[in-house]
DNA sequence: AAACCGAGCAACCGCTCTAAG
DNA sequence: TCTTAGAGCGGTTGCTCGGTT
């Protein structure tokens, strides 16, 4: 089924734009606007073109101050963050990002990311790391589970791989909004696997009541229970833990999966954009032994699906090229607050970054 | 010099959302 | 309230061009 074409696809040219045609698109519209309606605006200036492509035409290219290619470091840089940190289920991501680049397009933006900034953030990882946690299912007996893995869009598996690639992953588990959107059967099973992979994490994260007290224990409510969570690492908000919780059970509630539940909008938010962890109010009060050094040896273990430090810092020598050093990759971990005005990164891009993070919490506080 | 290959980009496709009737 | 058309978006396709063999 499916709805009716816009128009017929035999009596419109399609193709490169010739220079005519551009002339006379854009001054109909310099002259009088669109009018509100593309789909009758070619016959009106006798074009033979679709109203859809000459709604595209203008908007990507005839548009006044457009610009095209040479794209900076510093949009790089924009571009590379909003595409790791902007939840892609909850706005129109390209055309946010765009937003932030005066005189780019989605389009643009989003050709440009798939050509060129892609590759440079996860050419060489392709093969790694999620490959690795794939096998670590048992479902799976080491062979990828192509029914559950392919059902993430590529999108959705490239902000995880990203996200859990350029920040802390603790960090990455602390911020439900950032996992992709996915079917309650699917995020599940995902979260199975990250589970596994993250097994020294988990146990200090949500660690297991004292079994052989003739109890059964039910390892859904861990992580439900109050009392647990306050004895989690004191990284994992209670948010992190409900929404883990939706999805190592199973709840098949679309609240389960939309991240943003009411009530607690801006604290996510928060937590994602700005901090990237939640802090309690009494960390000293929550004692993980040895977590700090057993977090450094998880991370720099090859077993899990991260690379260590050193296989990051080869991995993105990009920007170690494009800003000078290492630590300019710190920003990306959301830690703004932190952020000293003497790495790479200007403070006039921060200040940038805070505004538009500004207008995100403003946006989802109504 | 010609064929091949891959990157980059413009444009298209098909879907969802939204607003008007 | 339902239907429908327009707008907007992400994903994909296909053309062009430059580099390599």
């Amino acid at each position: 089924m499916g709805r009716a074409p816009c128009c017929d696809k035999n009596s419109v040219k399609r193709g490169p734009w010739s220079p005519e045609e551009d002339s006379k698109l854009k001054a109909y519209i310099d002259h009088f606007g669109t009018g509100g309606n593309w789909i009758a605006l070619p016959q009106k200036i006798g074009l033979k073109r679709c109203g859809k492509s000459c709604r595209l035409r203008w908007l990507n290219y005839l548009r006044p101050n457009i610009k095209h290619g040479g794209f900076s470091e510093e949009e790089d840089n924009i571009i590379c963050s909003l595409y790791i940190n902007i939840d892609s289920h909850l706005m129109n991501s390209w055309s946010v990002i765009a937003a932030q680049l005066p005189g780019r397009t989605d389009n643009d933006v989003k050709n440009y990311w798939n050509t060129r900034l892609k590759k440079k953030l996860l050419g060489r990882r392709k093969q790694s790391s999620f490959s690795r946690i794939s096998s670590t299912n048992p479902d799976s007996n080491g062979v990828e589970d192509s029914s559950s893995s392919q059902a993430l869009s590529n999108s959705a598996l490239e902000r995880l791989q990203l996200h859990m690639q350029l920040q802390n992953p603790i960090s990455f588990f602390n911020s439900p909004t950032l996992w992709p959107k996915l079917h309650p059967f699917q995020e599940k099973k995902l979260l199975q696997s990250l589970n596994e992979s993250f097994s020294p994490l988990m146990q200090y994260a949500f660690p297991s009541p004292q079994q052989g007290d003739g109890q059964k224990v039910d390892t859904s409510r861990q992580l439900v229970d109050s009392d647990t969570r306050q004895q989690g690492h004191p990284k994992f908000s209670n948010s992190s833990v409900v929404g883990l919780e939706n999805s190592m059970n199973g709840i098949t509630s679309p609240d389960s999966y939309i991240p943003f539940r009411s009530g607690d909008h801006a604290m996510d938010l928060t937590v994602v954009s700005r901090a990237g962890v939640v802090e309690p109010s009494d960390a000293a009060a929550q004692p993980v032994p040895n977590f700090q050094s057993e977090f450094e040896n998880f991370l720099n273990s090859k077993t899990y699906g991260f690379a260590s430090q050193e296989d990051k810092i080869g991995e993105f020598g990009c920007f170690k090229e494009m800003n000078g050093s290492w630590d300019g990759m710190n920003w990306r971990s959301n830690d703004f607050e932190t952020k000293d005005s003497s790495n790479s990164w200007d403070s006039a891009s921060v200040l940038q970054f805070e505004g538009m993070f500004q207008d995100y919490e403003l946006g989802y506080n109504v």
